[in-house]
DNA sequence: TAAACTAAAGTCAAAGAAAGTCAAAACGGA
DNA sequence: TCCGTTTTGACTTTCTTTGACTTTAGTTTA
């Protein structure tokens, strides 16, 4: 029932929060170990929970001593806008969407009730169209919203 | 002989009661399971009973590890929310749908920054769909976005 | 020093675990 | 009987877990 992959997160978050440099290094095995799942799992969980648009940045290494590295970066505004605006292209899931909208609040460049909107605004159940159009009516609507709020980027 | 979705609808309404947040989570296949019937019918009861008319939100994931949340907006202490529902009806062009996020702002229930949030969800240019659904879509962002904000969890 | 060994991490696809969709069949009231 | 509502089930989509196989890098050995 719980997923093993959020708990994963959960701990690599931890970690991170411990790690006042916000960077944390571990062994992909040692914690497959420690939760008892397939090593691949780990991968899974760091490419779902923190990758690029998620604001993480993963640098590895194989082979003995090897180890893999999870980096939050830390980016100006406008460039976090552009990147973010680049990540949605011109068709984003409701899972990666919600992800970055997350990531806006966690930076503090929306607030709690702002994050709330956007989510409702792109919600699957709201956006009920044909399956195929979906996720570009989404990509749309989250590009909307956002340059909306930030236009001021880029100007001055 | 009552119907079975009549019964279902009645148990999730318990359910919301209980729970103190107005909102809850359940496991379709369970839920099924326990009603013994099948899985869509749950679906069946979601869209009839509980639609963002009549004030719910839904939310859901699927796959391990999968849920479908039910989130409720207390009616009664917010009978102004239900009337703004009703107004915007099953389908709202960008005109109406503008003046109703404005008396939102006006009446101070809603920021300028949610404000400008709001329109830009509903803007004809980013809503780019066939003509013919594209109100229909724009209703149900405006009253998925109103009901996200005005539920007791949206509320710090 | 090159080859062999060991110790990592990476990849990818299949299997599993949920929920969603849609239309046909069944039901029930006017 | 007819028509709208409900029920059912086959099929689809999405997300997670697992495991076999690959690649890379350091270490030992002939």
């Amino acid at each position: 029932m719980a997923r093993i992959s959020d708990i994963i997160e959960l701990f690599i978050k931890e970690l991170l929060d411990e790690a006042h440099n916000q960077s944390v290094e571990i062994q992909r095995n040692e914690l497959a170990n420690y939760f008892n799942c397939a090593p691949s799992q780990i991968n899974y969980v760091l490419t779902t929970r923190f990758s690029l648009d998620k604001g993480y940045l993963i640098e590895s290494r194989r082979g003995g001593g090897g180890y893999i590295k999870i980096v939050q970066i830390n980016i100006d505004r406008q460039q976090h806008i552009k990147l973010i605006l680049d990540q949605v292209g011109n068709s984003i899931g409701k899972m990666k969407a919600t992800g970055i909208i997350n990531v806006l609040k966690n930076r503090e460049l929306i607030t709690e009730r702002e994050c709330i909107i956007m989510r409702a605004a792109i919600s699957d159940r709201t956006i009920n169209t044909p399956v195929n159009i979906k996720d570009d009516i989404r990509a749309n609507i989250v590009k909307g919203m956002i340059i909306a709020l930030f236009n001021d980027c880029g100007r001055e």
